[in-house]
DNA sequence: AAGAAGAACCGAATGACATTCGGCATAATG
DNA sequence: CATTATGCCGAATGTCATTCGGTTCTTCTT
C-alpha cells in the first residue's frame, strides 16, 4: 500500500475518521469540500484499498478491569520469526514486535492483577525458545492516540 | 470506572463493536439475544459511561506511510509526571507511559524514516528534564489488537 | 492536438437503519 | 407488600447509507 496514492482528501477523511467515524457522510463532506455520495465513495475506495481497516470502537482498558499495563522484553535463544500465533494466543497480549536489540520480542500486555501479570510471563515461558522476560510497568499512561495521517 | 458494572452482554457487546462498529443494531441485537432498541439503549449507557470512548476507525500505519516504529525509553534526571502535554506535542508519538525502573517514561513513536525518528529522539531531548533515550526499533509488527473485555 | 476512456464528482431517489417512546415485565428498595 | 427504578420489546418516525444517471475533469492513446 504506496502511501503516495493518498491525496490531502484521503488523509483529511483518515483524520476525521479517527475522531468520529459515527458520524454522517453529509457532515464528512461538509468538512472535506465534497458531496456526501462522493465522500461516501472515497471512503469506501480506502477501506477497499486497506488503509482503513475496519470501524471500531476505543474502549477504556480501566474500564474492563484491566488495571495493569506491562511492556515485556522476551528473550529467546532462537529465531521468534514464526512464533506470531504462540504470542497471539495469549490474550493479555496486545501487541507483539519482533525488536532489533537484546531481546527478541517486545510485547505489551494488559491484566487485571499483577498476579495476572505474572501468569502471563509464565506463559511466554512456555513459547518455544523463550529464555527470559523482562517486564516493566506502567505506572501512569500519558495518552494513548492513533497514527496521525498527516505526518 | 468499575468494572464489576459490567455484565455478560455488556462485554459481548464490546467485543463485537471493537470488530465491527459499522454493523446494525438489529445485528448486534440478534448476536447478544435483544432487541434492536434494548442493544441501542445498552451501547449508549457503554458511552454514557466511558466504557466506549468514541467509534473509530483502525488504520494501516504502512497505508499512511508511516513504515518505522519504535519505542523509546526516556531517561531523565527529573520527575517528568508533569510531561503530557510535551510528548503530546510531538506528532509522532502515539503513546507515553510513566515507567517503573531505569528509564521513565517509555514512548511509542510511529514515523515516515529512520532520520525522521532521529528528529523524534532530537525533540525528545528538547523535553525538560531529559536526559537520554533508548530507541528499539520494531523489525516485524505480529499483531496489534485491542484490549480484550473477556479476560 | 483531438478524441476516447477512465476517474471523480453532484444530487436525487430509494432502501436501510438510528432513535425514540408507550407499554410491559422484572428487579431493587423501603 | 407497595413503590420505584431499570431493562426490555416492538412499532413509528426521522435520519442516513447506498446507489445511480448525468456531468465534469483527468489521463491515455493516436
Amino acid at each position: 500500500m504506496a502511501s503516495e496514492n493518498l491525496d490531502e482528501i484521503d488523509r483529511a477523511l483518515v483524520a476525521l475518521l479517527q475522531q468520529d467515524a459515527g458520524q454522517a457522510y453529509a457532515t464528512l463532506g461538509k468538512a472535506v469540500g465534497l458531496s456526501a455520495g462522493a465522500t461516501h465513495e472515497r471512503v469506501r475506495k480506502l477501506r477497499e484499498r486497506g488503509v482503513v481497516r475496519r470501524t471500531t470502537v476505543e474502549v477504556d482498558p480501566k474500564a474492563l478491569g484491566l488495571g495493569v499495563l506491562a511492556f515485556v522484553m522476551v528473550e529467546s535463544s532462537a529465531w521468534m520469526g514464526d512464533s506470531a500465533a504462540a504470542f497471539a494466543a495469549i490474550p493479555e497480549i496486545e501487541e507483539a514486535h519482533v525488536i532489533a536489540g537484546s531481546a527478541s520480542v517486545l510485547v505489551k500486555v494488559r491484566s487485571t492483577t499483577t498476579e495476572q501479570l505474572q501468569d502471563v510471563l509464565r506463559r511466554l515461558y512456555a513459547i518455544d525458545g523463550v529464555s527470559g522476560t523482562q517486564a516493566t510497568v506502567s505506572l501512569e499512561t500519558f495518552f494513548e492516540r492513533p497514527p496521525s495521517p498527516t505526518l
